[in-house]
DNA sequence: TTGCATGGGTTCGTCTTCCAAATCCAGACC
DNA sequence: GGTCTGGATTTGGAAGACGAACCCATGCAA
């Protein structure tokens, strides 16, 4: 168990974290975004899928736009005219890792009965696929054999 | 690039993710949340670190409490009167990997100079840690070696 | 025993955000 | 000219956030 504290080693103001927080840290933001790494881009079928009222759905795609979370492109489909579409950038391609996790979190603690809706597997071996710490070279390390490091 | 889709594999009703962005995704959540992965038990801890209002510190305690994540003891400082506390219960130690992941993103995407301010190493091999997919038996996969496994 | 400090709240009134429904708008097609 | 379609904005009421003040039980000191 975590030992008590009374306060955190690094500050709201400082942490990543709570930085990361206030850019992605909303229901509809998070919901966008995991539409988003389905491959779901344009407004309505963002609205179809989620029941975002449109006022909040356009604003948070504006502020995912402005964030650099989502790219605002035109796609055009023959006969009909030019409309926007929202695709994931690099920085929001870069967030599958975090919902992914967050899914296995709720598979195991959420669901209760059964299989998950969706998992993964390794396509080389086949053995399905979970989140773990690694080190830089890749091997796994537990929870109890990680050393927080602050700097400064 | 993620293809096109009109629609998510597993429909939000369905999704883990989206019950678990239910459970923890909002601002002052994951704020306390973090706090609380730190060691950050008490109200007045909790308050004075992040400024959340007490009626909203209040009413979020409360429900993290009836979703299990918190448990709601109670201490008792010698020569003071006994007070609640709020531990960390299983179910939520087991969103720290989905928060350090969310801090690495952050790390990376947010901070831009400099290193980041807390960091983590194996204490066996002294290289620094990330999260990343592992297969069942501990070795790395990468995101492009996933294969999506839907049930049904 | 009066007074004050402490920690953990609740109450209150305001102010912001959320939301659903209606409307707007530009291009394509008929 | 009328209508469809997708991507929005406008509008007014409902819900939630917020800051300030207050409450309350205990421990301690004068």
């Amino acid at each position: 168990m975590v030992p008590l504290s009374r306060k955190s080693p690094v500050p709201p103001e400082r942490c990543n974290l709570a930085r990361a927080v206030n850019e992605i840290g909303d229901r509809w933001t998070l919901l966008i975004l995991r539409s988003a790494l389905y491959g779901v881009r344009r407004f309505d079928d963002f609205q179809t899928e989620l029941g975002t009222p449109r006022t909040i759905l356009s604003g948070r795609l504006k502020s995912l736009v402005e964030t650099g979370l989502l790219d605002k492109r035109t796609y055009k489909v023959e006969g009909r005219r030019a409309r926007p579409e929202y695709v994931l950038t690099d920085k929001g391609e870069a967030l599958r890792p975090v919902l992914i996790a967050l899914t296995q979190w709720g598979d195991q603690w959420l669901d209760g009965e059964g299989q998950p809706p969706i998992s993964f597997t390794d396509t080389q071996s086949r053995q399905s696929v979970r989140t773990a710490f690694v080190t830089e070279d890749g091997r796994e390390v537990s929870v109890e054999n990680m050393r927080i490091v602050l700097r400064r």
